[in-house]
DNA sequence: AATAATGTTGACTTTTTTAGTAGGGTATAG
DNA sequence: CTATACCCTACTAAAAAAGTCAACATTATT
């Protein structure tokens, strides 16, 4: 019942450009990197799946990097977990998306309902929160998050 | 964010208990493997575990097997997964149990709070299923549940 | 036009976890 | 006594996760 690392440094990376989003330029993975501590070949390969799935676009070049492609109160958790885990679903009989391994005793299998239920519960909670909600929450909790941002 | 199949092929294994649990006597990990299709040599493992964790009883020798340890209304869903997969909380920041491999950011994390809010909403769902509950449902759905039982 | 800073891509490696096996014990009903 | 169960520790193979590498494409700046 656990996320990958993907999901975490993905949701971390995103509320880094959500706090940057008024600036209007978009950031690069080598600050994301820093900032938070995470392999930028790896984080190269999360942008790439964000972008794949239309969260963020990009700018090539100096001064280039990526920004939110949508206002960041308008983007779900969900979305971003959606986007780079592949389900949600905790269990493998169901989906989230068209795979649908359907398990053969779906019919006839009352812990299917369980697993269904909670699915609906972790996407209820994920949707709740907006990447903008943690971007004000991050600033709050550590209010020079952003100069941190300029000195490294 | 997905299961394994310890924890699926746990629930199912306990609901045959429930189901047989008023007629007082064990059920052999050799009755569950036919019922369920489940490698007897893996049960063997999965119910070691539950029985650590004191969710089942065991008696030995012929005509031996597992029960459960309480009544089947008072054993939910949460409690085995939570046997069998270790933890429910998503991420590894902060876990269910002692492990406790805190993250150092975990002061200044806002995603931490999500996974928190989404292991609540986990745990809430789970608790709410009880093996009675699924061993209704189980009968409801597949009425002839128990005849097979006897047959294989 | 040259340079350096960026993103793009796909294949690759390493590590960890999952899923499952093997095999030798121990208890006990009949 | 013996067959039928649970008990326990270790092992292995396969899959997934985590992370790396290298060569390339684009573009702002000088």
């Amino acid at each position: 019942m656990k996320l990958t690392t993907r999901s975490s440094y993905g949701v971390r990376a995103l509320v880094n450009l959500a706090i940057m989003y008024d600036d209007g330029h978009p950031v690069s993975i080598k600050y994301v990197s820093r900032k938070e501590g995470i392999s930028s070949i790896y984080l190269e390969q999360i942008f790439s799946r964000l972008k794949k799935q239309g969260i963020v676009r990009s700018i090539r070049g100096p001064k280039g990097g990526y920004s939110l492609s949508k206002d960041p109160s308008q983007i779900s958790v969900y979305e971003v977990v959606l986007a780079l885990e592949g389900r949600v679903s905790p269990a493998r009989c169901f989906s989230d998306k068209k795979e649908m391994t359907v398990c053969k005793r779906a019919g006839k299998c009352a812990s299917k309902e369980v697993w269904d239920e909670v699915a609906r519960h972790i996407k209820d909670a994920l949707e709740s929160f907006s990447l903008k909600d943690l971007a004000k929450r991050t600033l709050q909790i550590d209010p020079e998050n952003r100069e941190k941002a300029i000195i490294v």
